[in-house]
DNA sequence: GTTGTGACATTAT
DNA sequence: CATAATGCCACAA
């Protein structure tokens, strides 16, 4: 059966010349995803612990970037899956799932969450499961 | 260099 | 509780 090619998260999006995510700071040969912000956010989002959940904006305050939360989501958005980034554990203010319900990250991402025994309610996390990321 | 958009947050109505 | 408006900052065209 053909199934449709299911293609990831990631790839339906497709940002395009992600890889070059740098800001054009080009210069001394360096390589492309040298962003130090992108990085700081994959390093915190990797570091949520099974079984917890952490917000946005949470996340880009442990990060070093206060008020940025849209940028998580961008670095996010670009991350590889090689990283294997847990952004399923990643929601938004009060632990609820920023995408539509109709959408499939948003079942792929609660299904996930309850497969690390976070408890999924319509759109929402437990609040007891949030971690505040006292990253540093 | 300006405009528009965004895997958000917060406050107001 | 839902929607609207505003803020905030970075990236893309």
């Amino acid at each position: 059966m053909a199934k449709r090619p299911q293609k990831s998260f990631a790839a339906l999006f497709r940002p395009l010349s992600v890889a070059g995510a740098r800001t054009g700071r080009g210069g001394h040969g360096g390589r492309g995803e040298d962003n130090p912000a992108l990085e700081a956010i994959w390093n915190v989002v990797a570091a949520i612990p099974r079984g917890q959940v952490s917000t946005y904006g949470a996340v880009a305050r442990a990060a070093g970037l206060p008020g940025r939360a849209r940028q998580t989501g961008f670095a996010l958005r670009v991350a590889p899956e090689e990283l294997n980034l847990p952004w399923h554990r990643v929601l938004g203010a009060g632990g609820r799932i920023v995408f539509p319900k109709t959408s499939r990250h948003f079942k792929e991402q609660a299904r996930r969450l309850r497969a690390e025994g976070v408890t999924v309610k319509d759109g929402r996390v437990a609040a007891f499961a949030l971690t505040e990321l006292e990253e540093l």
